[in-house]
DNA sequence: GTCCCGAGGGTGAACGTTCACTATAGTAGC
DNA sequence: GCTACTATAGTGAACGTTCACCCTCGGGAC
């Protein structure tokens, strides 16, 4: 696998710098790290030295000495979901905010592999400092023996499917609410794939809430996630069902309701209105606009990184916006109920 | 910005290992890194060692000494583009195949700091190799110089927008011809932002193609990439426009434009024939979906890595699969034209 | 018995930094 | 002119590995 490598220019070192410029090693490295305490004369004379070498510190080396990587990891599941990109942004951009890089690492294969890979990650020497976001129990157990400091913030499942705050589902409560307001009492839930907590949790609020309030649920149609089979589900309802509202557990899932509705004739809003969840931009293309929740998702991954920043004992970036991390967007596929 | 930190234990070294397995911390050494070439009994007693402290190598002081680091940089300008998440992951797979892990290194701000940044990149020693997917002519003007290649692959410019083979656009005349062949005489594009290379590229095509088979175009439809945009352009249109057979430039455009087809009443296909461009999800919640272009970006990435190994004179990953980056998916949303 | 060989294992240096000390020159106070 | 102090610069070790080289021991050929 190795081969012979093309040759290539060996870089200076410090010390060869400080040959150049008549000083010693140290002085150059002062010159590079600090600002005052160097006379004019010999401040320039490194400054000219390292230009001249066209000298660039070796991290490695660095690291090595005061082992300050300035690099944090990442662990996700594999597989990516779309507010995993989300959550990795928030953490970069939060990490960048105290001089740290992240550098995300997917985690898969059986668990004792994983344990072991974590371990590793803790150990090799290569970050200061690790957030998982899928569940850990083991690593967890031993976090205080690690060099390392390991935080598990669990948001992902080994799956990928979201659990934690990212499959909190109280707003289902606040839609189902919206909507009676606006006179519908016959609703229908298209749900997502009950391997999810995320797709539970908002079947159970539905519930739930329909209970509470005294109102009508049809039923619940399962899904897969997919556009095709909550379109499916719509075109199978018999006609006189009597639904005014599906709320649906993804922007997907209600983009295929919208579309069994309008196969079926059903104008929407005016004949059925439809919420979905996640904000996405597919609800855009959806006729008169998706009503949805939108969920924050770089704020789960910055509060990681202000958890790891804790354990780290430094100064942690700063926090997040205040406010619910969802939010309900009412557009214009939520309408008044036929005949209210 | 440091503060203190916990104290944290110390992991113990080779050397701590070999005292307490009674050898010298080359015999742990080469325990760590061969395989045969040891008495049995010494073998176990460095395993044993090896377990009671729990050692695990350090990485920095390996990388340190025989500066392999088994890690690549894959330099992205900032922003986020759908195609680009396929290209790391291809980039990713096929870094792994040879032993490397990618780390991706998104690069903004004016050129001369790019400049330095790749330079830093190049020469800190944290990466055996460099791909830029963004053109950095300075870095690769002097790449010579540097002490690790760096191969420039440019797939998107400065603000993310595709270049290079993700902007190929010839099957933009296989789509018109298709579309002949179904009977379709008078055209419209619906085009994306000009700014984007692709945008321009898949226009011209178009133009071209329409003129070279004798066949009428209505016009072009500028937009943002926005579905918005290509909705009102739709809604715009006069009613005996005569076009049968939108060209969309985007899925996302191509949903613009079925959703202003939908709303004036015409039916797709049987009114209207439309094609977009990714093969992304949101064809499938378009009614009868949408004919599109399906591109493997993931392979922009295995070649950039491939690239990269030969520069760096190591065994390059697998060659990709033959065929065409970019293949036409014929589905629902087009047809025959009317009365054909 | 001597010589040679190979396998197993040890020694010391090197990789490029930074830290903790130490040394020197210049300056102020007396 | 001496001491004490400060500002500046230098020295050597240490970080945890691996590499190149050397040493030792046992056995077979002569």
């Amino acid at each position: 696998m190795t081969g012979t490598r093309p040759a290539r220019r060996k870089r200076a070192t410090i010390v060869e710098v400080a040959q150049l410029a008549g000083v010693s090693h140290q002085t150059v490295s002062r010159y590079l790290r600090t600002d005052g305490g160097m006379r004019e004369g010999t401040r320039e004379r490194v400054r000219a030295a390292i230009e001249e070498l066209d000298y660039r510190p070796n991290m490695i080396a660095r690291a090595m000495r005061d082992r300050r990587t300035g690099r944090l990891a990442l662990v996700f599941p594999p597989g990516t979901a779309i507010s995993s990109l989300e959550v990795l942004a928030g953490a970069t951009r939060a990490a960048e905010e105290i001089g740290y890089v992240v550098e995300v690492v997917t985690l898969g294969g059986p668990p004792e592999t994983r344990h072991m890979r974590v371990l590793e990650l803790a150990d090799c020497g290569l970050f200061e400092g690790i957030v998982s976001l899928t569940p850990l129990p083991d690593v967890e157990r031993r976090a205080a023996t690690l060099s390392t400091p390991v935080v598990v913030y669990p948001q992902y499942d080994e799956a990928m499917r979201a659990i934690g705050e990212l499959a909190e589902a109280s707003l289902v409560a606040d839609i189902v609410d919206g909507l009676a307001e606006r006179g519908h009492r016959r609703f229908l839930h298209a749900a997502g794939d009950y391997h999810h907590a995320s797709a539970r949790h908002r079947r159970d609020v539905y519930l739930e809430t329909i209970e509470r309030r005294g109102l009508e649920s049809f039923g619940v149609l399962e899904t897969d996630w997919s556009p095709q089979r909550a379109c499916r589900g719509i075109l199978d309802l018999p006609a006189d069902c009597g639904v005014t509202a599906v709320v649906a557990a993804s922007d997907w899932v209600a983009a295929g309701v919208v579309r069994g509705a309008v196969e079926r004739g059903w104008r929407v809003p005016e004949d059925l209105s439809v919420t979905g969840w996640d904000n996405s931009p597919v609800g855009s293309v959806m006729p008169p606009g998706l009503t949805s929740v939108d969920v924050e998702s770089e704020r789960v991954g910055r509060r990681a990184i202000r958890q790891l920043a804790a354990a780290l004992g430094i100064e942690p970036p700063a926090p997040e916006d205040d406010g619910p991390l969802n939010r309900i967007v009412w557009r214009g596929s939520t309408g008044l109920a036929p005949g209210a």
